[in-house]
DNA sequence: ACGTGATGACTCC
DNA sequence: TGGAGTCCCTCACG
């Protein structure tokens, strides 16, 4: 049994679990049931039947048993038999066995293999981008003592003020930047650095015009055929966990941005010489930021938005972060309603839409009539009709009309039907909006026919995808290429890991994989605009970038 | 019954 | 050695 003991651990002596580890971890919230007690039985020599789940100490000592190993083991065992006068004959038949499968388990070179599987599954993380820094000591301040220690009376302090306001309210207000524009100041620059003019540069220039060449299925395939990973397309680009992500519509250089769960953005240049590697960190929210976009008609300005309640707009000629719009509640979702993308649409996480418009003070706000209320989870703008928006609310994905909002309950102008758990996405298609693509938690990816706008639209294909993404990871979303009608990525669960790209009739296209620099789950991705170029972000903020 | 909110083992420097 | 970084397919409760 191994001995090695962590905190919160409890060793469980003399009982060996049927179907469990051997040692029992103790939680807060997640103590041992007693009901699981039924699943051990005693580690007693009476037992011919125990079983025990081979720790890591046990393959070890298994990998240890060279030959000459059993060479030793057989010595002693003629050794015993010498003095003891023999082995009974059950005893023989088990050495045999023994020796039987040694002799197969070496033929197959299993452990070999396992030790080169071992260092496949595991390539160091890529270095490029955020550094590590250590932390700044700071001054060790004289440790307090106490009243009683320094021989005083204690004195009479007057009791805290009784909190006010719900916990949830608590949670926000002390958390949140504080309102008005924040200065554009990347947090692994040095004090006083300015922002490289090369940044602005880029920022402000124009994408050409939007490339929407209608590919034939092969001709789209043999594209992404060109696209690969490389070992400097691979950079630590936020600190945390990566929510959202986009490409700066640039064809110049590939310019990318990234949101974390703390409320981070990073900016990466793939080969620039700004900050670390090309990339700049940015503070300007405190929780996580679940979406972000650069603004199609104003290419210097990014908008990003959090749980904390803010969506803000970096625009790097002013080198600021504006206050767009402010929530009480987390905010979840937008998207740009006008082609000047001065008007946008804003979910919540509590089913509240707001049509906010930038020039304009104050902002108007709808409720809908979700009867779920933590149920909105994502709002896409149709590309052509823009007072056209869908929400995915818990199992239903509805489009509403932006000039026919109540304050109350709206009308929905179309229905999306068939989710049996709640809907992590819905975008239409992005040229004419015929198609809607949704990813639900019932493992599902499904496209649905638009073009009618009927009162419930029909179901085209479903496409299987595990969508179980467990405690640590962003939920994985299916998201159109904006250079093509009907094709879409989505991150896998799939080992090895990949990106995957299908053709809205279900027809896989592409699984991106690379075994020396790809070993996480991404489950942002996202298309370039205008390059053929493709993003994916993990957990720990690496962005890899696949290109042409 | 689902949505939600809760860590921790391991590795590297 | 210890602390920061990395990665991640539960589990119980309301």
């Amino acid at each position: 049994m191994a001995t090695r003991r962590t905190k919160g651990e409890v060793v469980v002596k003399d009982l060996t679990p049927v179907n469990m580890e051997v040692t029992v971890r103790k939680s807060s919230r997640n103590t041992l049931a007693p009901k699981r007690l039924q699943y051990f039985e005693e580690d007693s020599t009476t037992k011919p039947t125990r079983r025990k789940r081979a720790n890591k100490t046990d393959v070890e000592n298994i990998r240890k048993r060279t030959p000459e190993h059993e060479e030793d083991d057989h010595s002693d065992e003629k050794y015993t038999a010498n003095e003891n006068g023999g082995l009974s004959a059950y005893e023989l038949e088990r050495l045999e066995n023994i020796r039987q499968n040694q002799a197969f388990l070496s033929s197959i070179n299993l452990y070999q293999a396992s030790e080169e599987l071992n260092q496949l599954s595991r390539p160091k993380p890529s270095q490029r981008g955020l550094l590590r820094r250590t932390v700044a000591v700071t001054a060790v301040l004289p440790s307090r003592k106490s009243l009683r220690l320094q021989m005083k009376e204690a004195e009479v302090l007057p009791l805290p003020p009784e909190p006010r306001g719900t916990l949830l309210s608590q949670s926000f207000s002390p958390t949140k930047k504080p309102s008005g524009p924040l200065p554009m100041k990347a947090v692994n620059m040095e004090t006083g650095d300015e922002l490289p003019s090369e940044l602005m540069q880029l920022f402000s220039e124009d994408s050409i015009e939007e490339k929407r060449m209608v590919l034939h299925q092969n001709e789209y395939c043999s594209t992404l055929k060109t696209m690969r990973l490389t070992e400097e397309r691979v950079a630590k680009v936020v600190k945390d966990r990566i929510f959202s992500a986009a490409f700066h519509p640039c064809s110049s250089s590939l310019l990318l941005a990234a949101g974390d769960k703390g409320g981070r953005v990073g900016l990466w240049k793939l080969g620039g010489d700004w900050g670390d590697d090309g990339v700049l960190l940015f503070e300007p929210h405190t929780r996580p930021v679940c979406c972000m976009a650069f603004s199609p008609a104003h290419p210097t300005q990014l908008l990003s938005l959090s749980y904390d309640g803010s969506l803000r707009c970096m625009d790097v000629e002013k080198s600021v972060f504006d206050d767009v719009y402010n929530a009480q509640d987390a905010l979840k979702t937008f998207d740009f309603m006008s082609h000047d993308s001065l008007t946008m649409v804003v979910g919540s996480l509590y089913g509240d839409v707001a049509i906010v418009d930038r020039r304009t003070p104050g902002n108007s706000h709808e409720s809908l009539h979700s009867l779920d209320p933590k149920s909105l989870r994502c709002v896409s703008v149709h590309p052509l009709q823009r007072h056209y928006f869908a929400v995915a609310e818990s199992r239903v994905v509805s489009i509403y009309d932006s000039r026919r909002l109540n304050k109350n309950k709206s009308q929905a102008v179309s229905q999306l039907h068939g989710h049996s758990l709640s809907i992590s996405s819905a975008y239409f298609s992005p040229w004419t909006g015929n198609r809607v693509v949704t990813s639900c938690l019932d493992d599902n990816i499904r496209v649905y026919d638009t073009s009618a706008m009927t009162s419930t639209s029909s179901l085209l294909t479903t496409i299987r995808q595990n969508m179980q993404t467990g405690r640590w990871l962003s939920k994985l979303s299916a998201v159109w290429d904006p250079k093509q009608e009907d094709c879409f990525v989505v991150g896998s669960m799939l080992k090895p890991r990949r990106v995957q790209v299908y053709h809205q009739s279900g027809k896989l296209q592409r699984s991106f994989m690379d075994t020396e620099n790809l070993s996480t789950v991404l489950s942002v991705t996202a298309f370039h605009p205008t390059r053929n170029a493709l993003l994916g972000g993990n957990a720990s903020g690496r962005m890899h970038v696949f290109s042409d």
